[in-house]
DNA sequence: TCTGGGGTCCTAGGACCC
DNA sequence: TCTGGGGTCCTAGGACCC
């Protein structure tokens, strides 16, 4: 029988966190978003006292006071380490291993034995992780994703599972979606469960007893596979990691924002070779980009400016000098004046093909092979040096205005940080 | 004062062609 | 001046995920 796994980590940026500060274990915890901005991971204690996630850190700073909430400023090097070593490990136990998010993977577990040895497997998992990184996970296993993704919500909720709860048959499939939320389901967003809501559907039981035909033409065929996963059809199949179609890097700025056209410019650079490597990491060109700028839609007492250029790149591309020149040229063609104050800017590229499928071009001058040669000793140098270690002079020192009041150490990628235990 | 970042997929509608 | 129908391709925007 085919059936799927789905490895979550719980809580995991603020179960990264707690590894190294085990003192905060049962207390509520925090971790913020770029700039501090917003909550991105609660502990569950953090939960218990209500905080929604994604609320803005100057919403809740009498909680925070008044409950002594431990806080972390997004420390992404290290959670993704961590992830990489749960992910290793996790790739142990299946054939295949397709990593969905930073904290979550599917599982092939199709023709495994039976389920109580399937049970007892999936627990030894769990605990295999918990003691080899500190991190807690929960297992769901069942005939679809979707479906998985509801058996893990479960193992998470209900201790008596032990971290892992299957999904095995039509029994358990009913009784299960007859306590669960609609809208918390895989692939039901907040404008679905809406609509879902209007029509009195409250679990997802409710929502399997609909009309296959009515969901399809009332939610397109997204709405109609998520309802088709949950009768135990499984129609998203598991894929290899394909390529991605595009690669985005952008950022908001610390305070009122850059006015400056030259310290804009040199955000733009650094968003543009970040993407650039992240196009030669997975060995692919693009042909085309767009660069953006935006003011605060907060600050609706200042004026407001949106930057937005698309521009086509001749040749499909994977070299940063010539990404980032493209990407400031992008920029001064709509940079008009100083009088904005730019909060976020970024820059995406699209329209990506695989590196050795590059129509050439008569006419190009551009020696690509040298150019590929240096970009790879580049790589290799900021790979063991530190990221920005070779750049280009646009560039500047690297140093976005970005603020990070409460980063943890790199314990487990920089050895000057590593956890001191004391004798 | 302070409001994340990075993706995918689908659809509607406009442009263009014959 | 009136004025068709069918097709493809592209793009913007919405909805969803973490």
């Amino acid at each position: 029988m085919p059936l799927f796994g789905l490895a979550d980590c719980n809580n995991f940026f603020v179960s990264c966190e707690r590894v190294f500060r085990p003192d905060l274990n049962g207390k509520p915890v925090l971790v913020l978003s770029s700039n501090d901005g917003c909550v991105i991971s609660r502990s569950n204690e953090a939960k218990a006292l209500g905080i929604k996630m994604g609320v803005p850190l100057f919403q809740i700073r009498k909680e925070v006071e008044k409950y002594g909430i431990a806080l972390f400023s997004s420390n992404y090097v290290l959670y993704g380490d961590m992830s990489r070593r749960v992910m290793s490990l996790l790739s142990c136990y299946t054939p295949k291993l397709d990593q969905y998010s930073i904290d979550e993977s599917f599982l092939d577990f199709s023709d495994m034995g039976d389920i109580e040895y399937l049970r007892r497997y999936g627990q030894e998992i769990v605990k295999t992780v918990a003691k080899g990184t500190g991190i807690p996970i929960s297992l769901g296993i069942a005939p679809t994703r979707t479906l998985a993704k509801v058996a893990s919500k479960f193992a998470k909720k209900y201790k008596g599972y032990h971290g892992c709860c299957i999904i095995d048959n039509d029994e358990k499939r009913q009784k299960a979606l007859e306590l669960f939320e609609v809208g918390d389901v895989f692939g039901i967003g907040r404008k679905m469960k809406e609509k879902l809501t209007k029509f009195g559907i409250r679990t997802a039981a409710d929502f399997t007893r609909l009309d296959g035909e009515w969901v399809k033409s009332a939610f397109s065929i997204t709405g109609y596979r998520t309802w088709r996963e949950l009768q135990g059809e499984a129609c998203i199949s598991l894929d290899e990691l394909p390529a991605k179609k595009s690669i985005c890097v952008s950022r908001s700025f610390a305070g009122e924002g850059i006015s400056d056209k030259h310290k804009l410019e040199e955000a733009v650079a650094n968003f543009a070779s970040e993407c650039a490597r992240k196009l030669r990491e997975q060995k692919s060109v693009c042909r085309q980009m767009t660069v953006f700028a935006f003011t605060s839609r907060f600050r609706t007492d200042l004026p407001q400016d949106f930057i937005n250029n698309n521009i086509n790149l001749e040749i499909g591309t994977n070299d940063s000098s010539e990404i980032i020149k493209s990407s400031i040229d992008g920029l001064r063609a709509c940079y008009r004046t100083g009088d904005f104050a730019y909060k976020k800017a970024g820059v995406i590229l699209w329209d990506i093909v695989s590196a050795n499928a590059v129509q050439g071009n008569l006419f190009d001058k551009r020696d690509r092979s040298k150019i590929s040669t240096l970009q790879n000793v580049i790589d290799d140098i900021n790979r063991r040096d530190g990221k920005g270690t070779v750049r280009n002079a646009v560039q500047g020192d690297n140093h976005l205005s970005i603020k990070r009041e409460h980063l943890s150490p790199l314990y487990t990628t920089d050895i000057n940080e590593i956890l001191v235990v004391k004798g």
